[in-house]
RNA sequence: UGCUCAGUAGUUCAGUGGUAGAAUAAUUGACUGUUAAUCAAGAGGUCGUAGGUUCGAAUCCUACCUGAGCAGCCA
């Protein structure tokens, strides 16, 4: 007899095997009981029957609480009134660890008292999901840039300059001096990509920003490629590829949990599909003044999220928005070569009303630009050496972007807020578990 | 940080000045195919905290605490 996994299932039809289990919920009558079991991989039913089962074995059957977990003894049978399409009929019960009052109940719960219990909640069926998609676009990334030629180049966490202004960074002490979390690596992708062409780093990154709303985490997981020798038209190609990839290994390892939560296959059909429209910032103002829904909206300003949810509803697949005004980007981008008010860089719009999750460019290579930039944004230029020294020893045109894992993760399972795309949510005010 | 809303049983909520309620979970019992099973029973409360108004406050007032939604910022 072999310890199998539920997932395994349809591999030992009619086989007797023991699994590992956690008890969801149960119900039972005088004569059989119903035992809803996970164990990791999936969720299914075993059905205990006392006329085949010894006393002891019905008994434990009626005892055992919701999370207990035990090991069950049975056989694998193929059965189309279970929502798995199998379940065990159990001839052995050996109980592991109890558990008695577990708090999360069968029934509506509030988004507190779940998040006071997300080490609990994460074992419910939709976190379940959630999850284990997070997990495939993390496998997805990593299998995809492998394809592309990218290396792996790991950023700092710990960093002792803010690349874009100190108000939204944690502060730390290294030793004697000031030290502040990441808050984006690529900077140092930029040197990884003039060391070895193509990098990307993926990790964690933290923002002190008080930010409340349902896409923004204090502590979230960013992948950042960069690519030298590669232009801006480039890398929107290697971006919507990659887009296009996240989507599809999800559509064909995570059909299971698409189906636990209810997110319909064919519209995440509809991203895989390329090329994504291309339209320009100037456009995006345009068709957002001729919407006549947004009278505030003026050349030179920043979209808000309704605005991006018009934009991507318009085109009703993710859409990249190009060459924004230089005054609201960061220091580092090139500057347009015939337009002195725009830089050369996009972001993706994801569609159904999920908003920005890249953003990137095309970065200036030129040191006395990018000395005037620093300049004007505040910033050290001590602190930027070996930043401009990437420019002096060997500059090439360069491009790079950066994906929010947990924007992607939402967008991809449907879900209404972020919190839920990653284990242990930190936002504003909540840090425990 | 601003605006709006909310804190009452383990949980989700009703109760808007006069004895603290329901559903559900948990507990006990019945039931041979249940899918949020069903049926029955008993049990479960410092009404967020502090102060005030009133003969009387879960209810009205003030402050504070906590959370949610939206906005700004961004991925």
């Amino acid at each position: 007899m072999e310890t199998i996994s539920i997932v395994d299932s349809k591999k030992y039809v009619d086989k007797k095997v023991k699994i590992g289990v956690w008890l969801t919920n149960k119900r039972s009558s005088g004569k059989i009981a119903f035992l809803q079991l996970r164990d990791g991989t999936a969720y299914f039913q075993g059905v205990v029957v006392k006329s085949d089962v010894s006393e002891e074995t019905f008994a434990l059957a009626k005892e055992v609480k919701q999370e207990e977990s035990m090991y069950v003894i049975g056989t694998i049978h193929e059965d189309a009134r279970s929502h798995f399409g199998y379940e065990i009929e159990i001839e052995d019960i050996e109980p592991v660890g109890a558990s008695k009052d577990y708090p999360i109940s069968p029934k509506d719960h509030g988004t507190d008292f779940l998040m006071d219990h997300r080490h609990l909640w994460l074992r419910s069926k939709r976190q379940f999901a959630i999850i284990k998609i997070r997990s495939e676009l993390i496998r997805a990334t990593y299998a995809f840039f492998h394809k592309e030629g990218f290396v792996k180049f790991d950023a700092p966490i710990l960093t002792g300059s803010a690349p874009e202004g100190t108000t939204e960074l944690f502060h730390t002490e290294y030793f004697d001096k000031d030290a502040y979390l990441s808050q984006s690596g690529q900077l140092y992708e930029e040197a990884g990509a003039m060391a070895y062409g193509k990098v990307f780093s993926f990790g964690p990154t933290f923002r002190a920003e008080k930010s409340k709303t349902r896409r923004h985490l204090i502590e979230f997981w960013m992948i950042e490629p960069e690519m030298a020798f590669t232009h801006q038209e480039e890398s929107l190609e290697i971006q919507e590829k990659y887009i296009a990839y996240l989507v599809q290994s999800v559509l064909d390892n995570c059909q299971y949990e698409l189906k636990l939560l209810g997110r319909d296959p064919k519209v995440l059909q509809r991203y895989t599909k390329l090329p994504y429209p291309r339209i320009s910032y100037d456009e995006a103002i345009e068709l957002l003044q001729k919407s006549g829904d947004f009278p505030d909206v003026k050349w030179g300003k920043d979209f808000g999220s309704p605005e991006e949810t018009y934009l991507a509803e318009h085109f009703n697949k993710p859409v990249f928005v190009l060459n924004y005004p230089k005054a609201i980007k960061p220091f580092y981008m090139k500057p347009h070569p015939t337009r002195k008010d725009v830089v050369i860089c996009a972001d993706l719009l994801a569609p159904e009303g999920y908003g920005e999750i890249i953003g990137g460019s095309e970065r200036a290579t030129d040191v006395a630009y990018l000395e005037k930039q620093i300049e004007k944004a505040g910033l050290d230029k001590a602190d930027y050496q070996w930043y401009l020294d990437l420019r002096r020893y060997g500059s090439v045109p360069h491009s790079g972007f950066g994906l929010g894992l947990e924007r992607a993760v939402t967008w991809i399972t449907g879900e209404e807020h972020i919190r839920e795309a990653i284990p242990f949510p930190r936002l504003l005010n909540r840090i425990y578990p």
